[in-house]
RNA sequence: GCGGCAGUAGCUCAGGGGUUAGAGCGCCUGACUGUGGCUCAGGAGGCCGUGGGUUCAAAUCCCAUCUGCCGCCCCA
């Protein structure tokens, strides 16, 4: 085998495809139950969007990007998430204005240089949602409602919610200096890698499984002394309205996302299937990033879920639908009579999904085929066929097979496929 | 980026220095002249991931590399 699908790649094959399709199906149809509308954008962007937009310091900026230049000098990258770009548009595009809101969804295959694992990889797949206009509560619960309904849909039901607010953005800073006042004596002892990420973003050390750190974080100030009234009264006000909804969640106070846009409230989904890559998915609240690419000050809020994930989850559950066979019939085709492809012809613009052997082989071996394919009818046609002028359909389950007139023969197919 | 485990037929895996590398499943053909599934018989299919080294001799031992997987980091 000389070539091979690159690094933290994968083929999507039949059978497996029809399992995509069905799950971007149901995406497309919870999303219109709430009024949002597609939005598709380039895979790849100017490579400052993603320095602005995700933040300068961010893993997936330092050390994740597929970077390059293209021959006109310009530096462009493969995007490594869904909400610049599609943020990115609506600007560009004038989706809405100051008092509008603006709905919209995406199905993307995303890039991130990692080191490939299951549940990992450098091309990944993501659905997501970007309510924009909305500074309210009720917008996250939104968000995370249609979510939720996306994964019971598909019927993953194993999960767990998890919920935190950041708060805005001074009063991070101010507890960012905290933690670091805090965790000052601490920092020295540990090796220059963690140095540097707990200098860049404090706030990890929070859910870091680096045990010595987990000890020295037990008495660490909390961001609840620090939080603004405004982010207290939006979290509790977000975490009433989850309840109503009848929603099971955790609030987590550690949980911390990786990218800096962020602003007060944060989720995950989590499945207990999925090992040690266990996020289903990840959003939360973005109030500054508008302005931060160049927009007007826009609240906006949003979630990105990773497909793999959630086939993995399915997958592990025992819970992925069979794939369905890929015809309705079979012809098997004994004669090299023109009249024998009219036949086929005509019943394929019936809507009859009919497969065939295009090598014409032996009534046995077709027959076989056509048993292997899942196809639930052989339909024979020979020169007796012709002659007597009917077709030979056959139900494989119980192989009873009948003589039926050509022009009839997908109506009869049709009603017992309904039976 | 760090630590660990593993790569042999399409798939799952055996073989762990000594002739032409095996099994099960799958695939193709036949027994059955035009009827599938079951059975039986036959057949196709392998640079033993790749490159180098040790050796009279390497799928087997050593090194490097690539890929996958587990954990860390991070996240979808």
């Amino acid at each position: 085998m000389q070539y091979k699908a690159p690094r933290g790649t994968q083929d999507i094959l039949p059978g497996d495809s029809e399992r995509w399709q069905w799950l971007e199906r149901t995406f497309r149809e919870v999303c219109a139950l709430y009024g949002y509308q597609e939005i598709r954008t380039p895979i790849f962007e100017q490579t400052e969007l993603f320095q602005r937009g995700l933040g300068e310091a961010t893993e997936v900026v330092t050390k994740e990007m597929y970077t390059f230049e293209d021959r006109g000098g310009r530096s462009l990258t493969l995007k490594p998430e869904g909400t610049a770009p599609a943020i990115r548009a609506y600007l560009e595009n004038h989706l809405g204005g100051p008092g509008q809101v603006t709905r919209l969804y995406y199905i993307t295959p995303i890039f991130r240089y990692e080191r490939p694992q299951a549940g990992r990889y450098r091309q990944a797949h993501q659905t997501g949602l970007e309510l924009i206009g909305s500074g309210s509560p009720e917008a996250d619960a939104e968000v995370i409602d249609l979510t939720l309904r996306w994964y019971r849909q598909l019927g993953i039901q194993q999960l767990t919610l998890k919920v935190n607010t950041l708060g805005m953005r001074d009063c991070r800073t101010r507890y960012r200096e905290a933690l670091l006042d805090y965790a000052r004596p601490l920092l020295r002892d540990l090796s220059d890698e963690e140095r540097v990420r707990f200098e860049s973003n404090p706030l990890r050390m929070l859910d870091s499984k680096d045990p010595r750190v987990q000890a020295a974080m037990a008495e660490a100030p909390t961001l609840e002394a620090f939080l603004e009234a405004e982010s207290q009264e939006h979290f509790e006000r977000l975490l009433e309205i989850l309840g109503t909804l009848g929603a099971e969640f955790e609030v987590d106070r550690r949980l911390v996302r990786g990218l800096d846009y962020y602003t007060k409230t944060v989720f995950e989904v989590q499945s207990p299937d999925l090992g040690a890559q266990n996020a289903l998915c990840g959003g939360g609240r973005y109030d500054n990033l508008i302005q931060e690419i160049g927009g007007p000050p826009t609240p906006a809020t949003g979630v990105a879920m990773g497909i793999e994930r959630a086939l993995l989850a399915l997958e592990a559950a025992g819970a992925l639908p069979e794939t369905a066979a890929p015809a309705d019939a079979f012809a098997i085709v004994l004669t090299k009579s023109p009249e024998a492809e009219r036949w086929l012809a005509d019943w394929r613009s019936r809507g009859l999904r009919l497969l065939t052997d295009p090598e014409r082989r032996s009534a046995k071996s077709q027959f076989r085929q056509a048993d292997k394919s899942g196809a639930p009818f052989a339909v024979t046609i020979g020169d007796e066929e012709l002659e007597r002028g009917s077709a030979k359909v056959k139900q494989l389950s119980t192989g009873e097979e009948r003589e039926v007139a050509p022009e009839a023969v997908v109506e009869h197919i049709r009603s017992a496929l309904e039976a």
